[in-house]
DNA sequence: ACCTGAACACCGTTCAAGT
DNA sequence: ACCTGAACACCGTTCAAGT
């Protein structure tokens, strides 16, 4: 009568996440993830709707795991330091999980709520740091220009675009100089800053 | 005794990319392919090794299309105002082909030589303008900061990531901007060009 | 309650047979 | 030469049946 669980959902998004890690997101099946949590296929889908759902569920846990590196990292009263080491950990993380790295920039991918919110949760670590740098009003495009960069490099990385020879440490260490110093010079100057523009 | 092609390799191409636009690269099959020009799915093996080969001829494609548009963009004397329109019409291509770009740019994808040629082709165009702005010595580290931050901002957009609000275009022109401002002050002065030059 | 085999409609790919 | 149906080993997904 009754029937206990083989596994859980934490059991399998980890199993999943392991998978897609190991063969890319495109190359894991519901068989691969039910066999490594010792179920059938069919079983997996008492749990999750289907298989972009679960992709769902790993997204989240990648983003999360890569909010936590981000906040992990070493942090300074200097902003440029601290956005500095903010921007290793971040680039740290990718390279060490390539695969997980695609799949929650993955335009395929669903375009799930809880994807999303984990994005933006994953980034919350290293707005003080923006609004110290450039001042509240801006640190959203700066934002916008800072982890496009980190993205971009990162994902070009992973994809082994940088053929041309030279220091891809060194490009990445002087990219973020060079895009830090230039944020916080469009920082406008503080002594009026008392008057909001409009 | 004869029996005059169907199709041709050509054709293959621009229908796969078709469909690559259409449905993305991971909803399109052989068969889709197949049926698009006018054949059954083993006719295409006569042409391609295999999926991952026609997906790679897709790719050069784009790629090739991709540099004709950065190429096509306004120039000027001016580095600045040059690079610029490239960046501008970078973004507009690969808003207007999402799954394409998103395609190119797939570390999933194979790592073909000829994708990786093709992809530096399509960057050739900005090389001089980048010279122009941070000489040669500079230029390749230029670059790895220049283009990872275009890629990252539209990869980004095309996957629905700027949801804060705010106008992306003008996140972009001034993440631009910013980046370019930030290249050119890299550049080591001329000893006494305090003063502006013309 | 949870799991499963069987079934369905697909895939990519190969290959012998057709013209 | 080029194309094709049939076949193989897979997919994701559903569902009735088992405990």
């Amino acid at each position: 009568m009754p029937a206990p669980p083989k596994t859980s959902d934490d059991e399998i998004v980890q199993a999943a996440w392991k998978l897609v890690e190991r063969q890319g997101h495109s190359g894991f099946s519901m068989n691969d993830v039910a066999a490594a949590v010792g179920v059938r296929a069919p079983s997996i889908y008492g749990r999750f709707a289907d298989r972009a759902a679960l992709l769902t569920a790993v997204q989240v846990e990648v983003w999360s795991a890569l909010g936590r590196a981000v906040a992990r990292a070493p942090t300074s009263a200097d902003p440029v330091v601290a956005l500095t080491s903010q921007c290793r950990a971040y680039r740290s993380f990718a390279k060490a999980h390539p695969r997980s790295y695609a799949l929650i920039f993955d335009p395929a991918a669903e375009r799930s709520e809880s994807g999303q919110q984990a994005r933006e949760a994953a980034f919350a670590a290293a707005l003080p740091q923006l609004v110290a740098l450039v001042g509240e009003p801006r640190a959203l495009v700066a934002g916008r220009t800072l982890v496009p960069y980190l993205h971009g490099f990162v994902s070009m990385e992973i994809a082994g675009a940088f053929r041309l020879g030279g220091s891809i440490d060194e490009a990445f260490e002087r990219g973020v100089a060079s895009i830090l110093a230039a944020l916080s010079e469009d920082r406008p100057r503080r002594r009026t800053s008392r008057s909001r523009d409009q």
